[in-house]
DNA sequence: AACCAAACAGAGGCCACACC
DNA sequence: GGTGTGGCCTCTGTTTGGTT
């Protein structure tokens, strides 16, 4: 067994997940690590690779030498810029692309602090879960008689981590109502740029949404037809989710009241969507059809930092505002999904959310909420009883 | 009920590109 | 030259579905 039997192997295991494409990117990431560290650091062939070797990698992992890491992400390919050899070789290994990197984020980036690079428990889990699932595959196909990660003593000293607080992703209602109050404003003085912003907002928190629910996925563009009503004149939300697994969410009135119809009328369309309307739900600001997850995030923050200066403006405490400095978009499923949860039932909200699992729904929105769980405790005495 | 591997998706820095 | 946009990448979070 040589390397290049090694290349093959792995190529041949990614290309099972070349129809999803985050996947796959993923996937390749881990296992071309996994190459390049049996093969420099270990100088063995991953075929003979044992449990101690696993045991290393993952020891290697968590806390990589310093040349392995790149200060900012880089592209792994660029474009090869030698014309004879391009027509062969479209793209070449970029030479600053390093195998991990560690993000200086303005956020966390505490004076002049030295960071030390250490994987997370979800990095950990999924270097673990790549690699174990790769082993499964060439065991399949008889290139190895065992998969070494399977082996791994003692998991928990390599993935389950020390620090990890389970931390409450969703607004608070105070920040919520800046939040919200901030995107109507924008909307107001910018409407060209604004009004889209806006309604990105809105549709996001009253359907619980993720955001590729919002902006589709190689096989769906959604439109306003996908918002349909039903023989009773309901309005429904109808998506293709996570996973490709199509779906539809209630849609409440006042979403379409106030702003299904502002961003309609902003638009120049009449009120409602109309039955097959082919209109896309979102354009760039020049009109083309379709925006990418990475605008709507961006665009997201700016209203998030805009509350947040909004707050500050008002003079508001350092808890009520803390939390909101790591909002994101995801926050704004969890936020609507975990005010709504004790007005509705769990069934409801789990088809909405479109768990597939109902404990998924219950163990999330729920129980242990700390909001609920202060509230129902707060304003308990020690001593009266009646 | 608690745990865990696997699958899949979101977060966000950087950069190139298109179009003013 | 400035702004909007999206591709790329790794790190990290979410959800599923099976096992114990």
């Amino acid at each position: 067994m040589c390397a290049s039997a090694g290349y093959r192997a792995v190529r041949s295991f990614l290309r099972a997940y070349e129809g999803s494409e985050q996947t796959f990117n993923s996937y390749r990431t881990h296992v071309e690590r996994l190459l390049l560290w049996a093969l420099i650091v270990r100088h063995k062939s991953i075929f003979t690779l044992k449990r101690q070797d696993a045991e290393a990698y993952l020891q290697f992992c968590r806390n990589p030498p310093t040349n392995w890491i790149g200060s900012v992400t880089r592209g792994r390919f660029i474009a090869n810029k030698d014309a004879e050899t391009a027509v062969v070789y479209p793209v070449v290994p970029n030479p600053k692309w390093k195998p991990f990197s560690q993000k200086l984020s303005a956020l966390n980036a505490q004076a002049d602090a030295v960071q030390v690079y250490a994987a997370s428990k979800g990095t950990m889990n999924q270097i673990f879960s790549v690699c174990s699932s790769f082993y499964e595959f060439l065991a399949e196909d008889n290139l190895v008689s065992l998969n070494p990660f399977r082996l791994v003593k003692n998991k928990r000293d390599f993935t389950g981590n020390l620090t990890a607080e389970a931390q409450n992703r969703a607004l608070t209602p105070l920040q919520w109502d800046y939040v919200l109050e901030t995107a109507e404003s924008m909307a107001s003085a910018e409407p060209l740029r604004h009004e889209r912003t806006l309604f990105i907002l809105a549709t996001l928190f009253a359907m619980y949404l993720r955001i590729s629910d919002l902006v589709g996925r190689s096989n769906w563009e959604p439109c306003m037809g996908d918002f349909r009503q039903d023989p009773e004149g309901n309005w429904w939300y109808h998506v293709i989710g996570k996973g490709n697994k199509p779906g539809k969410i209630a849609v409440r009135d006042e979403y379409v009241d106030r702003y299904l119809r502002r961003y309609r009328t902003f638009l120049g369309l009449p009120n409602l969507p109309a039955e097959k309307e082919r209109t896309p739900l979102l354009t760039t600001l020049e009109g083309r059809a379709g925006l990418s997850g990475r605008q709507v995030r961006t665009l997201l923050q700016s209203v998030f930092d805009n509350a947040l200066a909004k707050m500050k403006a008002e003079g508001r405490e350092a808890y009520e505002m803390n939390s909101l400095r790591s909002a994101s978009a995801h926050w704004l499923r969890h936020t609507s999904a975990t005010f709504d949860a004790p007005f509705r039932k769990a069934k409801d909200l789990q088809l909405d959310l479109r768990h597939s699992n109902l404990s998924t729904t219950q163990d999330t929105y729920y129980h242990s909420h700390d909001q609920e769980r202060m509230h129902s405790i707060k304003r308990l005495g020690m001593r009266e009883r009646d």
